[in-house]
RNA sequence: GCCGAGGUGGCGAAAUGGUAGACGCACUAGCUUUAGGAGCUAGCGGGAGCAAUCCCGUGUGGGUUCAAGUCCCACCCUCGGCACCA
């Protein structure tokens, strides 16, 4: 027994031409802008997930609270659609990528639609265009230009059974993602953008963001700047050195043995075959899987000597000694390090406690000439190469004479060709590496022949500049105007997955910074997003992840054609704090449904009687309005829902009528929350043109305070006793009022008042003893 | 181990240092001859009591304060991220 048909209000609403005009961002205008960011989706086959549907809600309901503050709101939306699935749906069924794409790509379209979404849809943009990634090319020549991009032999995944190179993602628990095979380390010659230099940078610009902590924390752990010393040790009966990375050289006097990786250089030098075995069987495996606890090694042959006092140690290849990180070899100091004090005891090296001179070494170990200080990262450089075809074409040519040559830039954007065959090759190239025509190319440089790169770029690198290209989306000349960045930039607020706080935040930011030192993005905005919010995750309604094989997802398709939109943004609104991890609860939501429909009674009721209204209703209207007002700007969500459902509740009590104008600012409360519902009711009220238009309401003053408030009277600090009082009574008269009380009384009688405490309107408490 | 976020009824959760549990779900009782996730009224942290009322309650133990879920110290547990990082 619905009291409106949200089948029809949706309809009649669902694309108010009105409402097209009020979700555009408007270059340049006059009023404050605002940029609201929520991350593109790639665009799964299964359609709009319910964790995008609750993170573009509270987006949205921001987005359009800020419309109504009076903002110039940029919220945009695009496709992030470079990507396996595609991929792997064109090995199966032979149907191109882009086709499919497209296919979905209107699907999640639809979808948003219907969530009500007001995405400014003039600005839609989609990674896998040409006219796109033109740009995204272009960034990678700049790349190379300035020497941050070349090509390094690299150790990667290799899935044996699909011949295909594998990103440290697409491994999983050290089987390929695709077939279940085992993978194995392989050494092929990749892109490399050399990123850790503006490790710093990174750092030290988190300064001008308002990131939430645990976003900022993410970026510096994953950088990860540690200060220390590199140590040289000789080699003994060699000529060669081994440098060690330290961040205690006063350590040096422990030293009991030199431990360095299986990737080290020296490593094959000085291994006999037991060594040669221990390397062979270390890189069969994947790194980042190593489940064993016990810490394993071996030998080599040759000893090296301590500078500090000529003691010669021995060396060991060991595993729990990684390249990526300072040099790839360590001193061992089994008395003061927990780690080489495990290894020691699986080694049998007996050692001694040594007591640390009080004075550090840093000053010696210079000063002698044995080491130098040195800044090591946890920070890797950026692997950019992929051996897949559904990505960007890097744009560079292989010439024999003149090297690796990057394709001129009136020549951008290098067209992805199509394929016959999506299989990757026997060599692990990517499928581009078949179109001869294609590949077979002239130098830019010397015109001589040459081969295009039939590597294509990850998938992060369309969405690193994203938010730029949604400044000025059809721009053919450059990224995006200076003009219109400079409006628009920097991203106000940035709402996305903590999955995404670390790389895809840390390489967006670089991509950034380097832009800024082109002098392409605008030289007032040293960084690009000014506030990052994670969302939250919503969990299946049996308390786990969602996944299609429990059978436990949630379609918000489904939900939507079911109890309506207005409900489902506004369950998901009330949920629980826009950052928690919450269980989906269809019976929560049913609630939120009741109320939808109290709350259209009510006003519908209400409207157009104009006499003998309450004033308490005046003020529970007002009330909510402040209070509403102040937590959409917080994204809390979850009590401007609860606020409405207690106004709504005491209104239902009282016996008079609503003014139509207190009626209005109510259904401009709840209008960026249930927007087609607002909307019919607005009408109801006789409101012209779009409520989404309209101010956010404005609380009186005069009208948020009661005749009567009550106050709670403590005695030693406990409760004893509530009293109305006005609010402009005085601190005597509130005593006295108190004293007479009898509950109060009774406890004042047992001592005498020692000291009273009265904050105004708030509390009122007697000290007695 | 490190970093981050948390621990409040049966459940999801509220609470500028000032009446803990708003709001919703579930539940209980009653009303309404009640068309399909109904509506209305009342109750709903634990204990004692016929009741008024009283005592105890925000992970544990200390502390600051007239007053602590909230601030400080130590500890325990849960979740998320990163980890043999030298």
């Amino acid at each position: 027994m619905a009291s409106y048909d949200f089948r029809e209000i949706e309809k009649k609403w669902m694309d108010n031409p009105e409402d097209r005009d009020i979700n555009r961002g408007v270059d340049f205008d006059k009023r404050e802008k605002k940029y609201v960011l929520v991350e593109f989706p790639y665009p799964s086959g299964e359609g709009l997930h319910v964790g995008h549907a609750f993170s573009m809600t509270g987006s949205d309901v921001y987005a359009r609270y800020l419309r109504m503050k009076g903002f110039n709101v940029l919220f945009p939306m695009g496709w992030d659609a470079f990507g396996l699935p595609a991929e792997n749906y064109a090995i199966k069924t032979g149907i191109q990528p882009q086709v499919t794409t497209d296919r979905i790509t209107k699907l999640f379209k639809e979808q948003m639609k219907r969530m009500a979404f007001s995405f400014d849809w003039d600005r839609e943009i989609n990674t896998t265009l040409p006219e796109y990634y033109k740009w995204t090319q272009w960034i990678f020549i700049k790349l190379f230009e300035k020497g941050l991009a070349h090509k390094e032999e690299m150790p990667i995944n290799w899935c044996p059974k699909d011949k295909i190179g594998l990103a440290n993602e697409e491994v999983i628990d050290g089987k390929c993602e695709r077939c279940g095979a085992e993978t194995e380390k392989r050494t092929i010659s990749q892109w490399v953008v050399k990123i850790t230099d503006y490790a710093d940078r990174l750092i030290d610009g988190l300064k001008n963001t308002d990131f939430i902590e645990k976003v900022k924390a993410a970026q510096v752990n994953w950088i990860d700047r540690k200060e220390g010393m590199e140590i040289e040790f000789l080699i003994g009966g060699s000529e060669e050195k081994i440098r060690v990375f330290t961040t205690r050289p006063d350590t040096l006097t422990g030293v009991e043995f030199l431990v360095i990786s299986p990737d080290h250089k020296l490593a094959e030098k000085f291994g006999n075959d037991e060594v040669k075995r221990y390397v062979e069987k270390y890189k069969q495996r994947d790194i980042k899987n190593r489940e064993e606890k016990q810490k394993t090694g071996v030998k080599l042959t040759v000893r090296a000597i301590n500078p500090l006092n000529g003691k010669e140690v021995p060396i060991f290849v060991a595993d729990y000694v990684s390249m990526d990180f300072g040099t790839g070899a360590i001193m061992g100091v089994p008395s003061h390090d927990e780690r080489d004090k495990d290894f020691a005891k699986e080694m049998g090296i007996s050692f001694e406690a040594v007591t640390i001179p009080e004075i550090g070494m840093w000053g010696e170990v210079v000063n002698k000439g044995w080491g130098k200080k040195k800044v090591s990262y946890h920070l890797r450089d950026w692997i950019f190469s992929r051996q897949h075809y559904w990505g960007e074409p890097i744009p560079m040519v292989w010439c024999k004479k003149d090297g690796w040559v990057s394709v001129p830039e009136n020549e951008l954007p290098i067209v992805l060709p199509k394929v016959e065959k999506y299989q990757p090759t026997d060599t692990g190239e990517s499928p581009l590496a078949n179109i001869k025509e294609w590949v077979d190319t002239k130098c830019p440089k010397c015109g001589g022949e040459a081969k295009r790169e039939t590597d294509t770029m990850p998938n992060w690198a369309g969405s690193d500049w994203y938010f730029l290209r949604y400044c000025d989306p059809k721009n053919s000349s450059a990224l995006a105007d200076m003009e219109k960045m400079k409006y628009w930039l920097p991203v106000d607020m940035y709402i996305g997955g903590d999955e995404h706080n670390t790389l895809h935040l840390l390489y967006s930011r670089f991509i950034y910074q380097f832009l800024f030192d082109l002098g392409v993005v605008p030289k007032e905005h040293p960084e690009p997003y000014k506030k990052r919010l994670s969302h939250g995750v919503i969990l299946a309604p049996d308390g786990k992840r969602m996944s299609k094989s429990k059978g436990n997802v949630i379609a918000p398709e489904e939900m939507t054609s079911k109890y309506g939109t207005d409900v489902v943004r506004m369950y998901m609104s009330f949920m629980g704090p826009f950052d928690a991890t919450m269980a989906w609860n269809e019976r929560s939501l049913i609630g939120v449904s009741r109320f939808l429909e109290r709350f259209y009674k009510l006003v519908t009721e209400h409207a157009g009687k104009n006499s003998g209204q309450e004033m308490e209703g005046k003020r529970l209207i007002n009330k909510l309005v402040k209070s509403a007002g102040e937590d959409l700007e917080e994204f809390k969500f979850n009590t401007v829902v609860a606020k409405l459902m207690e106004t709504t509740n005491g209104l239902a009590k009282i016996t008079g009528s609503i003014e139509n104008e207190d009626l209005r600012a109510m259904v401009k409360v709840i209008a960026p929350l249930a927007p087609f519902v607002a909307q019919e009711l607005w009408v109801v009220l006789g409101g012209h043109g779009s409520v989404h238009s309209q101010a956010f309401p404005v609380a009186e003053e005069k009208f948020l305070v009661s005749e009567f408030l009550s106050l709670a009277v403590q005695v030693n600090g406990k409760v004893r006793g509530v009293i109305e009082i006005k609010p402009e009574a005085t601190e005597e008269e509130v005593i006295e009022k108190a004293k007479r009380e009898e509950k109060i009384a009774k406890f004042l009688a047992e001592g005498e008042i020692k000291k009273v405490i009265y904050i105004k309107g708030k509390a009122l408490n007697f000290v007695v003893g």
